[in-house]
DNA sequence: ATAATACATTTGTATATACATACTAACAAA
DNA sequence: TTTGTTAGTATGTATATACAAATGTATTAT
């Protein structure tokens, strides 16, 4: 594995060091809590200063990808299951790829609607002021298991003419500028009403797993506001915490 | 309010440092986004380098306490709901007073019984060897709303003669030196069986979110495994995330 | 053999320093 | 009024250095 890091690069070196030791710890020779190279001897590899590298270990463990002991060294945390990665911000489609999970795209709809109060008070704008609103019907190529209904920011840049299909923060990042940073969430449970069990192809009054989103910017400007409809029997959230 | 560091203190001082940064932002008058002083200042108040200072910083930054911004300053993260503190481990009983709601137990079984295979993997140990169960079901004064299984392993010492009504992880920590550090969740709904069904006064097929919590100490070993079904209209699961 | 000791290794803590970069505000020029 | 420039301020990046504390290993004494 080559762990080159560009000190001519605009991308600071911190940064740079957390993505080469990223992908070095998720690679075939770092599964079973393996010993990184001691700290001293990683900051010659790559060239930059111990306090440097610290700064992209200490990353690292709190996104519990690493532990670290006194005297002993630096390793890789066993039992690098999904879950155990929940912590970083993922799209839907993002989620589903880790997870080895093929989509397919159901139903799709794009338009521009009046929002109501709730959606107008959330992204701070005027209730006569126009959002984007997308519909989205996805699965398993078997069927459907969630339905989505999201609600944009105008100020994202959207103009409904966009691909949907692909990966939708990738593109607003790409196409726009806009970078998601924070989501929160609110996960509960319901009944299939009618609506939703047709599209679900489910019974109605089936359990169903609601998520609300809400996305915002680096700015903790609100971007997305998004509902998630998932059949119960299809879908596991999985979250990892942990103290200090 | 006093900001005062012990250079003397067997402490260290980045860590005397964020749990008095904690209290500030957390006192009334830090409410409302505003600035701290800079870090210029703030080290020199508190009497520690800038470089130590920043460490401090950089965790409240990463738990979502604090934003910083270049050429402006650092404030105190707005909207400090519950859902904000979300990364930090909690009890239900703590959950439940943060939010302000007063707990009642209807229902407290502690017996020591021969887990199956699933609870005896989790735990690493024999399905001959015991472990102790416990059985909740709790709620507000009108009714019950969640249902809870526990396992606990059978060397955090727990005897079964415990006061159960007291939140357990304290109990825990000051008894026994266990200190749950990493929670694993899983969520998901479900319909109420006849079993569930009657104990949260609810229809049969009534939705239910269902929450599985694997708890683990400071060092990985498994503690708890807990399955928890809530009345889907009584609880809403937050959680918020943030990129990098 | 066993226990105590000393040593080397590795991360943890703490500071000082220098310069880069993003933002604000004030002022000047068009 | 608007635009551009500049100075000041605050965080961001990066390094070098020194010592502390925990751990594991090898050595020595009993």
């Amino acid at each position: 594995m080559k762990l080159k890091i560009d000190h001519k690069s605009q991308v600071p070196l911190h940064i740079q060091a957390e993505e080469l030791l990223r992908r070095l710890i998720e690679s075939p020779e770092y599964t079973d809590g393996k010993l990184l190279p001691n700290e001293m001897e990683l900051s010659k590899i790559l060239s930059i200063s111990r306090s440097t590298l610290r700064q992209s270990i200490n990353k690292l463990v709190y996104d519990g990808l690493l532990t670290r002991k006194k005297g002993v060294g630096t390793k890789v945390v066993e039992s690098k299951s999904l879950s155990s990665k929940s912590k970083n911000w993922m799209s839907f489609s993002q989620e589903m790829s880790a997870r080895g999970i093929p989509i397919k795209n159901f139903e799709l709809h794009v338009s521009w609607i009046l929002p109501d109060k709730r959606i107008a008070s959330f992204f701070g704008i005027k209730e006569g002021k126009k959002v984007l609103k997308l519909v989205r019907l996805r699965g398993r190529p078997e069927g459907p298991f969630v339905y989505f209904e999201s609600y944009f920011h105008p100020l994202v840049g959207l103009t409904g003419e966009e691909d949907y299909k692909a990966p939708l923060y990738e593109m607003l990042e790409k196409a726009h500028g806009i970078i998601a940073m924070v989501s929160k969430e609110e996960i509960s449970a319901l009944s299939a009403d009618e609506f939703i069990a047709e599209k679900l192809e489910t019974p109605i009054g089936a359990p169903i797993l609601f998520r609300k989103r809400f996305v915002f910017d680096i700015n903790e400007k609100p971007i997305e506001y998004n509902l998630g409809y998932y059949k119960a029997d299809s879908f596991v959230y999985t979250v990892e915490s942990r103290r200090e």
